[in-house]
DNA sequence: TTTTTAAACTAACAATCGTTAGTTTTGTAG
DNA sequence: CTACAAAACTAACGATTGTTAGTTTAAAAA
């Protein structure tokens, strides 16, 4: 739709990732974009507006990603061999606007922050759940929970700092090594 | 020594563990301690000398126990083992720091950035040969090196977002299932 | 050619930023 | 009691912040 509102999105997007929300100004953001920091009200209702649309957008795709995940009939295993699938994926896509997901999420304001929380908690529950369905099932060692879901979600959740500078690696290796690495170890 | 100058370094990382560096002003940090901003100014020269205090010092206390175990007789195994718990506790005893170093360091002036780059780049070198040398001598599996780099350490940077929350959990068991959880993966 | 519309512009605002200068308060040593 | 030093204060600075109001430009529609 609004390519120049779009142009204006993934261009703070950048910004953002390089030196954080606060730290941006909208006249970063227009000088940028070749033009005045005006010009952008033309396009955009706020600074603010533009972070919660970055964030929540593809938090939201997190979100779809999980509830079709959850709802799937597979074992323990191939639901987080799914989860790892789902980050790679969205985190190749989108991968400026991850980085303001892990950053800059505490600049949003109260209705957009209280919503990104209760999704961000949603989908480590869901996350949670599944490992412990998988130690229960005898298919994962019985460790402590929340090392084993740190882990995993903290590898996960940065890979936007890294994947970009991995493009020898096709998506399927990438997808592969991964999952062996957390899910198997390092070890022989 | 200054105690007055520590407290001021010890407030200023809880705020910019909240809100990032720049996102936290001179007043802000006053206003915590309980005075006007302008008297900070008797006991630290600028708000950047306090982030570089506070992340340089924890950069180079993870610089010193890296060469130390990278200078140790022991098996690659051993040495990442050591690493973990040099991350444990520096993490455990630091951990507002950490949130700077992790999310703010881009904010350091021209030389202390250098400095710093410096350090994790090395940092991340010995990690790197202590990796292949485990997969030469037939450790570790012979998995994409990069992908295994980036999990480990992914996991031990973000230690600092949840470690106080385990506060029920002790130090030697943390490293345990951590060691466990890492090195051989969550399935039997 | 005229009209309309999208998207740029200039100029300015009130608020806040890090920081400095100079002064006052407070507690301790002589 | 006096003198001194540490650490607070008030007041203000020039720069930058997000944003608004009103105007001009450029291209497409009539």
């Amino acid at each position: 739709m609004n390519s120049r509102k779009t142009e204006i999105l993934t261009t703070a997007a950048q910004l953002f990732k390089e030196k954080g929300y606060s730290a941006v100004s909208m006249r970063d953001l227009a000088t940028k974009m070749g033009i005045k920091a005006a010009s952008l009200y033309n396009h955009i209702q706020s600074k603010q507006e533009i972070l919660s649309t970055i964030v929540i957008n593809v938090a939201e795709e997190f979100t779809r990603g999980m509830n079709s995940i959850v709802d799937l009939n597979l074992s323990p295993t191939k639901k987080i061999e799914a989860i790892m699938a789902l980050h790679i994926d969205v985190t190749l896509l989108n991968t400026d606007a991850l980085a303001s997901l892990n950053h800059s999420w505490m600049h949003l304001e109260e209705k957009n922050l209280q919503y990104f929380e209760k999704m961000r908690d949603d989908y480590e529950a869901h996350f949670r759940t599944i490992i412990k369905t998988g130690i229960e099932t005898g298919e994962f060692k019985n460790t402590n929970i929340e090392i084993m879901l740190f882990s995993l979600l903290s590898t996960l959740n940065s890979l936007y700092l890294w994947i970009t500078k991995k493009e020898n690696i096709d998506n399927q290796t990438l997808k592969e090594d991964m999952i062996s690495t957390l899910l198997k170890g390092i070890v022989k």
